[in-house]
DNA sequence: GTACGACCTGCCGTTACGTCCGATTCAAGG
DNA sequence: CCTTGAATCGGACGTAACGGCAGGTCGTAC
């Protein structure tokens, strides 16, 4: 039999858990002495190795409570923690991987920025969607993302330009335009089901945002999409 | 200008949120209407983008403030964040793999004395003592340990046999049976330091949860473990 | 006798909000 | 103009697993 101190030394624990833990129910020391004081014996000793165990695998104590009551209930919980670890193993590597990208980026200024877009990008798309358009910039590979970067650019000014100089949506410098634009899009969107749609949304309703980052500004932006819907219009 | 109900659609928060980060002065609303209800503007939206990213990875509220109040506090903030989540997921496959081990197990009835047998085993190893001894174990292969665990308890039976007729600790007898056993740990010690002291302590004080686990009594193997070190004095 | 350590109960604090409350206030309809 | 339902307000309490402190009791050693 021992104290309550002696049970914390001994097992590595604090005083204040195993008094927690009493609180709860989920240990109580098999006796108390006549003036209050807890004495834990050896069965008290083994429940708390248990207990200790099913916590470093990440368990509430109250599903610890259950699992210990129920005689067979141990191999499903074990079962089920097992497959919440791999899942937050997963999240853990995926934020893990995003921040990598984010410390990669060139310009150590625009953390601020890249963390607006991102958190943008994660109301506008699901988590597949997101998987998906990261795997398909991976397989295009960073050159081309780079380059379908300049292209995108000399495209808003070629765009630009017409909205200017009040070019005709159905001319043919304006649907060429147009249709390199989408091709560009098309190229990032064919992998993710529901992509166009969401990217639609997404710089509708955030054409400041992103206007931002780039060199134009946001009337510039909502002006270049609008024709661009118009020219889409024009061809039918 | 959003209300604090359009801000929370929006970023896909909680009105709870967003009253949470103005009672701590994370974020608050540009401006109120006479009347007292939170207005936002667009600078709030971009500072509540930077502020759910940070949160993805992790940060406290805490954190995230003074990382956005000093503006090189950025890089360091993320580079240690990355950190820490790279920590994190070692452990996590850590438990992953003690846990996989675990459901592996032969015996489905067995769980529970498996559990107090990791709780000691955590008590009384660090986590590079238990790693060389799994790395051991793993090196030696499943049937090598089978085999160890074989010789172990005839070795047990023999030395329990010359306690109970009181053979000499000086007999060869004894001596053989000793260097055996002794040979038998150093198999599965040499790969770490310390451990062999660990394992000894982790004999002597719980001999009762150990022999919990054998078909002898904590009595027996507590004689075992007195004979053992008499013949290795008498061996000098 | 008293000093000290170990123990007791009870209460407040932690994080990032969720939930519920009663009291205003807004927007739309009759 | 009045009503009604939805949105908003501030305040309070609850969460998980303890940590820490206060004030009191107990046992032992000097």
């Amino acid at each position: 039999m021992w104290t309550i101190g002696q049970l914390a030394q001994a097992t590595r624990t604090t005083v204040r858990a195993l008094r927690h833990y009493d609180e709860i129910g989920l240990l109580r020391p098999t006796e108390r002495t006549p003036n209050g004081h807890r004495r834990y014996g050896p069965e008290d000793l083994r429940r708390l190795y248990r207990i200790r165990s099913l916590r470093t695998f990440g368990m509430s104590l109250e599903e610890i409570a259950s699992s210990l009551e129920v005689p067979g209930a141990m191999e499903t919980l074990l079962h089920a923690q097992l497959a919440i670890l791999s899942h937050r193993a997963e999240e853990l590597d995926a934020l893990k991987t995003q921040l990598t990208r984010l410390l990669d980026h060139d310009d150590p200024d625009d953390y601020l920025k890249a963390l607006e877009m991102m958190a943008m990008f994660d109301a506008y798309f699901t988590p597949e969607q997101q998987d998906s358009l990261a795997a398909r910039r991976e397989a295009l590979g960073p050159e081309a993302v780079e380059s379908a970067k300049m292209q995108f650019r000399t495209l808003v000014e070629t765009l630009l330009a017409c909205v200017r100089t009040g070019v005709a949506p159905d001319s043919a410098e304006a649907r060429e335009a147009v249709a390199q634009w989408d091709a560009l899009g098309a190229a990032f969107h064919t992998a993710g089901a529901g992509t166009e749609t969401a990217t639609r949304r997404m710089w509708d309703e955030n054409s400041e945002e992103i206007s931002a980052r780039m060199p134009w500004s946001a009337e510039e932006l909502r002006g270049v999409v609008a024709f661009a819907d118009a020219v889409r219009a024009a061809r039918g």
